[in-house]
DNA sequence: GCCGTTTTCGGCCCGACTGTTTTCAGTCG
């Protein structure tokens, strides 16, 4: 079993306790213990085996002896009971906003609903409402995000539709009938939402299609099959996502992986170029309309260029003005992974994190970075631990301390501090003066005015202490929306003051979006990427983020954590313009 | 359920908000 499927049956376990009625406590055990095996960066199977387990934070004896289970049988006997006292689709309606444990208790042991669909019936026919502490607001609220939900059935967030295409590439690449899988459409294009997981698979011979689909279709994460040709299929997934899989030989495979990856508009600007120059670009083919001959390509790169243009990167085909650019050799050299010099949002064990300052460091230097920013919670997020004035100070010290045993390496101090609801930030300004990195943030207060909203996050950005605004929006991709803050009005006052705005990289955020950034590119404010990492593994998230801007079009030179360490303190000083 | 270890049991979890109430339970971050 992989970690994921590990930490998910977890979660499952506690939803299924909390529905129950167990204790907080014990739930949270749970939720924790997944948590931490989401935060491994090895196998847990490896760890299990070489009894390393209990070595890692909120495992103990009882959870550990489960994960064993699951590793040997596939699923532990305590999931399998809760599974068949409890039918779990009701953790469904748990899922919905206002909706909790109890909630979902009482709609289940009173009017028998198991399902969101039994949910919807029960509300529309106004039986929610006869029900202790629930009344007609609530059956308002549940209809409304019930509705939000169906509207949302057939996407996935970018994080998790890329985790479907890891897990069914990998099955994919061990047929035997496959060369080569290749991921394409909105999943290669790093589109924040995915509508459709798309494989371009590669075999020797067409005979072998039909076997290749067939094996593809019992994977245990495919449902129904919505059509089938001889050389594609179309099915359904469990996380309501379609997902469609093409098979080409060796002389289709560039234009179809081209077609494949779209978008739509941005090949149907190719196809119209083509047809200028004498081509004919279809899903499968560039075909000359003289001869009526194949170009024979060798690469997505050999087909632009037969168009007469430079090469365009999957994230940047969005018919944004990019296949102009690309005729004009006006392309952006777009900003790399490899350009990142460090990350400037995380937390450790001092607040809310999993790891302490050291591992961070450790593993942020493995990944070929020069420095780090720790940046803790604030007092107000007593959920997250948020450190008093003097507890930060402590951790300054302690940072000072470990920054002795690097000259490669630098962990700048940090704090990520809340804007509370009035307006005000969660630390004096005094003690803001001695951190090397203030990100301000929004935690509570999401349901004010645009108005109040708006002018609390511009009055952090006027404060001289602080250098980035951290998740902009406050949006949970396919989760909650962003709060009602004027996003232009927040890009012009951070350009005014010369602030920096974050593209928070977490795939459960991707905030700011593409859309946004490229405003604030265009309005001259920089950005930092972060990942604002709560365990060691999700440092590597930052590669979400290094896609949003590079789907806005941002260089390295619109991003301040591609700086070297002394130019970043200058920016952080506020002594160079960024 | 996990943790700590001068503890093998007792602590861990806090405050705001909402919609329902008429004093508060449930949810959320």
């Amino acid at each position: 079993m992989r970690n994921a499927e590990i930490a998910w049956a977890l979660y499952q376990i506690a939803d299924l306790l909390d529905f129950k009625g167990e204790e907080f406590f014990k739930t949270r055990a749970y939720r924790r213990a997944a948590r931490a095996i989401i935060g491994l960066d090895r196998p847990v199977a490896d760890l299990y085996a070489s009894g390393e387990l209990k070595n890692v934070p909120n495992l103990g004896k009882n959870i550990i002896a489960k994960i064993g289970e699951m590793l040997s049988t596939g699923e532990c006997s305590l999931h399998r009971e809760l599974k068949q006292q409890i039918p779990v689709t009701v953790l469904d309606l748990m899922a919905l906003p206002g909706l909790g444990p109890k909630r979902a208790k009482m709609l289940y042991e009173q009017l028998g609903v198991t399902s969101i669909d039994e949910l919807e019936q029960a509300a529309r026919g106004r039986k929610v409402r006869g029900l202790p502490g629930m009344g007609v607001k609530t059956e308002i609220n549940i209809i409304h995000h019930i509705g939000l939900l169906k509207k949302k059935a057939h996407s996935l967030p970018l994080g998790a539709a890329r985790e479907l295409a890891a897990q069914l590439g990998e099955y994919l690449e061990q047929l035997a009938a496959v060369r080569k899988s290749t991921v394409a459409g909105d999943i290669r294009r790093w589109a924040e939402v995915v509508y459709s997981v798309d494989f371009i698979v590669l075999a020797d011979h067409m005979e072998e299609a039909g076997d290749i689909i067939e094996s593809f279709i019992t994977h245990p994460v495919l449902g129904e099959v919505l059509w089938r040709e001889p050389d594609r299929v179309r099915t359904t997934s469990r996380w309501g996502v379609p997902v469609e899989l093409v098979v080409v030989t060796r002389e289709r495979y560039w234009p179809a992986l081209l077609w494949a990856t779209g978008s739509r508009s941005h090949v149907r600007r190719l196809q119209l170029r083509a047809w200028k120059r004498g081509w004919r670009l279809d899903a499968h083919r560039l075909v000359s309309r003289s001869d009526g001959q194949a170009a024979r390509v060798d690469s997505e790169e050999a087909i632009y260029r037969l168009l007469g243009l430079q090469y365009v990167v999957p994230e940047l085909r969005e018919n944004n003005g990019e296949i102009s650019a690309a005729a004009g050799d006006r392309l952006p050299r777009l900003l790399d992974l490899e350009d990142i010099r460090g990350d400037l949002h995380m937390h450790t064990k001092w607040s809310d994190g999993l790891g302490s300052i050291e591992e961070m460091a450790r593993r942020a230097r493995e990944k070929g970075y020069s420095y780090i920013a720790v940046t803790d919670h604030s007092p107000s997020l007593k959920i997250a631990r948020g450190l008093s004035p003097e507890r930060l100070l402590a951790q300054f010290e302690r940072i000072s301390a470990l920054n002795e045993q690097w000259d490669d390496f630098h962990i700048l101090t940090g704090v990520e501090v809340d804007i509370l609801a009035d307006g005000k930030l969660d630390h004096m300004d005094e003690v803001l003066a001695r951190a090397n990195v203030v990100i301000a943030s929004v935690h509570s207060g999401f349901k004010q005015d645009r108005d109040t909203i708006t002018r609390r996050i511009k009055a952090a950005i006027e404060n001289e202490h602080v250098n980035i605004i951290g998740h902009p929006t406050g949006r949970l991709l396919g989760y909650r929306e962003s709060y009602a803050v004027d996003v232009e009005e927040i890009i012009e006052t951070a350009a005014r003051y010369n602030k920096v705005l974050e593209i928070n990289s977490s795939p459960d955020r991707l905030d700011l979006n593409d859309y946004y950034v490229q405003l604030a590119r265009e309005s001259g404010v920089c950005i930092a990427i972060n990942t604002d990492a709560h365990d060691l593994r999700r440092m590597d998230e930052i590669i979400y983020g290094v896609s949003v801007a590079r789907r806005a079009w941002l260089e390295p030179r619109h991003v301040i954590n591609t700086l070297p360490l002394p130019e970043l303190l200058q920016v952080l000083r506020g002594e160079s313009r960024v």
